[in-house]
RNA sequence: GGUCGCGUAGCUCAGCUGGAUAGAGCAUCUGCCUUCUAAGCAGACGGUCACAGGUUCGAAUCCUGUCGCGAUCACCA
């Protein structure tokens, strides 16, 4: 049982017998570091139901717990607080009690429980990905990892819209102007050659327009009747009508952007269980929108147009079905949630990680998903991000001012070899694995720095500065963790010393005040691991590995590791930087982030 | 204009369901490498928590309004 667990029970039998009051929740926090004391008693709110002075409230409390309660050894009151000394036995016994667990703070998924799905990443196939598609990448996949470490079952997914006007356009600047090069044959990767044909189009697109305005025609006229958009329009319907020669096509030169997007996967670390994709969903959605129209959640209009009216929750009108009978984006949405719950019926929420310029798109399709009367609308959740913006201003893909993925990864592990070799660091490798830890540290500082930050801010990214690997960030934790690793190493190979004796904790029972403060720091795990899958917030797993790496290092500095005065006391350090070490990289497990043993 | 989000140190960010004197890193300055990895540690400097009201024992946190920045308000996706 937790301490504050422990603490609260007696504190509400004090209660009783002092008062004969019953007490409702009682507000912990840990005792600030001027005061003496590990846990503490907020008084204030328990006036509510007793008018008596604070201080002597917390003299009173505090005596029945010294009195009643093995783990207390003492307590303070300043003011309303009431601090409370914990005996270090409590902390020894609940160290003994996690050192041996290697995922400590990860909850196995119930086999009865629901699960949840989450959707990331889901690119365009047009382009290469960018900056802020590493932002959404690195956003899912870490929600999805700490939805699963607190105990759900997840399902990892994308929708890759794979059909449209912007595919058609990289096929038909292909045609024209490609020459038959393939990925293999100009080594380019896959996703990079469709998208230069895709800026080619635009190229073409925009000339023509000139030559349409030197001709006479207004802007306006010439941007609908330049040649190269109305044929790509026509490829469009070719596509949909199913003609062979253009589905052939289409077919070849998104396989090649698959293939480019499964290295920048790869290289990202991240992953996905299912696949959906726009060309086999595009058509979902119309016939419950047919349902609706019966059941009068939605209504037509006279030109034949299906709405939902929104008014009463202070929101729109919003269309669902064109006056032609065609589907939009919302009813494809519609059927495409739907379909999934089919698919996977095991499925009892979803997470859709989609930037925050689809704020209101995500509240209406989830209100619609409601009135149409399925239970698990309630719980959607739509995480959502604030833009990735350079200093130059927005990522314009057009105008080539985008930070395309790939590069930036590579850029950052050259960072970070620059770094090391400045540091002299490494040198006992070969090329291959220096280059293997150049990667994993550039990767750290780039994940971190990105996921750090809470998601509903907008991140100013300078790719020439803003990454550092000094302070709050990903290379200092991952160096923290290669350092543990070394003095684990040397305690197995330098001393004689049997990490699983028995006695390999301090029988005094009299802790540093450094390591407590790492006890109690581990201790706060599992609680954030919860709070971070509550709250989607990959930014609190980063903040409390930070504040842990930051105890480590004061405790490291402070206190002799290897060269303790007593076995005991040195094989309970060692098992305690054991524990710090596996902790740090469970979290930074849930970040996506990976360790060094060595760096 | 309506709606939503953001505004905390010179810069980048923490601050959980209201709690004690608002915390880190970077930058600037001072110490610490013959001793477990100095990508580190210890310290100094730096704040009208955008502004104004309100709620209460207590507000960066909750409510209202104002200002600034951003997003969004298509028979686009």
């Amino acid at each position: 049982m937790s301490i504050q667990k422990t603490l609260a029970h007696h504190i509400k039998k004090a209660f009783i017998s002092l008062y004969n009051l019953e007490l409702g929740t009682i507000e912990f926090q840990a005792t600030r570091k001027e005061f003496e004391g590990d846990i503490t008693v907020v008084i204030f709110p328990m006036l509510r139901l007793i008018k008596m002075n604070p201080a002597q409230l917390g003299e009173d409390l505090g005596n029945y717990l010294v009195k009643n309660v093995d783990e207390v050894k003492g307590f303070n009151v300043v003011k309303g607080f009431l601090n409370i000394v914990i005996a270090d036995a409590f902390f020894l016994n609940f160290f003994n009690e996690i050192k041996e667990e290697e995922k400590f703070g990860f909850v196995e998924p119930q086999p009865n429980d629901k699960a949840i799905m989450v959707e990331y990443s889901s690119p365009n196939t047009n382009k290469p990905l960018h900056l802020g598609h590493i932002r959404n990448n690195l956003l899912g996949y870490s929600v999805a990892e700490i939805l699963k470490a607190a105990g759900n079952k997840v399902y990892k997914t994308q929708i890759i819209n794979d059909r449209g006007i912007h595919i058609c356009k990289s096929m038909l600047a292909w045609q024209r102007f490609g020459n038959g090069e393939t990925p293999e044959s100009t080594g380019l990767k896959g996703d990079k050659l469709v998208g230069n044909y895709y800026v080619k189009f635009d190229q073409e697109y925009k000339k023509e327009i000139q030559e349409l305005i030197t001709e006479g025609k207004t802007e306006e006229q010439a941007k609908k009747e330049a040649s190269i958009l109305l044929e790509a329009q026509e490829m469009l319907l070719k596509w949909e009508a199913g003609d062979e020669e253009v589905v052939s096509l289409w077919k070849k030169m998104n396989q090649w952007v698959y293939d480019g997007f499964d290295i920048t996967y790869k290289n990202l670390g991240v992953d996905f269980d299912v696949l959906y994709y726009e060309s086999d969903t595009y058509l979902l959605g119309k016939d419950f929108v047919a349902q609706g129209l019966k059941t009068g959640v939605f209504f037509k209009k006279e030109d034949g147009s299906v709405w939902c009216d929104l008014t009463d929750d202070g929101l729109d009108e919003k269309i669902v079905l064109r006056s032609d009978g065609t589907a939009v984006y919302m009813t494809q949405d519609i059927g495409t949630a739907i379909q999934r719950i089919k698919d996977y019926p095991d499925v009892g929420g979803m997470v859709y990680t989609v930037g925050n310029e689809q704020d209101y798109h995500f509240k209406v399709l989830f209100l619609i998903l409601k009135k149409l009367g399925f239970d698990w609308a309630k719980n959607l959740f739509h995480l959502s991000y604030g833009m990735v913006d350079l200093p130059s201003g927005k990522m314009k893909s057009r105008e080539g001012t985008v930070v395309d993925a790939d590069d930036l990864i590579t850029e950052m592990a050259t960072t970070a070899k620059e770094i090391s070799q400045e540091l002299g660091k490494l040198e006992e490798y070969n090329e291959t694995e220096k280059q293997t830890i150049y990667n994993t540290i550039g990767l750290g500082a780039l994940k971190y720095f990105i996921l750090k930050v809470d998601p509903k801010k907008r991140i100013l990214f300078d790719p020439a500065a803003s990454v550092d690997f000094q302070g709050n960030t990903g290379p200092f934790i991952q160096y923290t963790y290669a350092r543990i690793q070394a003095i684990l190493r040397k305690a197995n190979f330098d001393d004689d010393v049997t990490l699983s004796a028995s006695d390999s904790y301090r029988n005094e029972a009299s802790l540093h005040p450094k390591e407590k403060e790492l006890i109690k720091q581990l201790q706060l795990f599992p609680e954030v691991i919860q709070n971070a899958a509550h709250n989607h917030s990959p930014a609190l797993i980063a903040n409390y590995t930070y504040d842990l790496v930051k105890g480590f290092n004061s405790f490291y500095q402070s206190v002799s590791i290897l060269g303790a005065e007593k076995d005991s006391e040195k094989i309970f350090r060692v098992q305690l930087s054991q524990v710090v070490s596996n902790t740090i990289k469970n979290a930074l497990s849930l970040l996506g982030i990976n360790v060094p043993e060595r760096m």
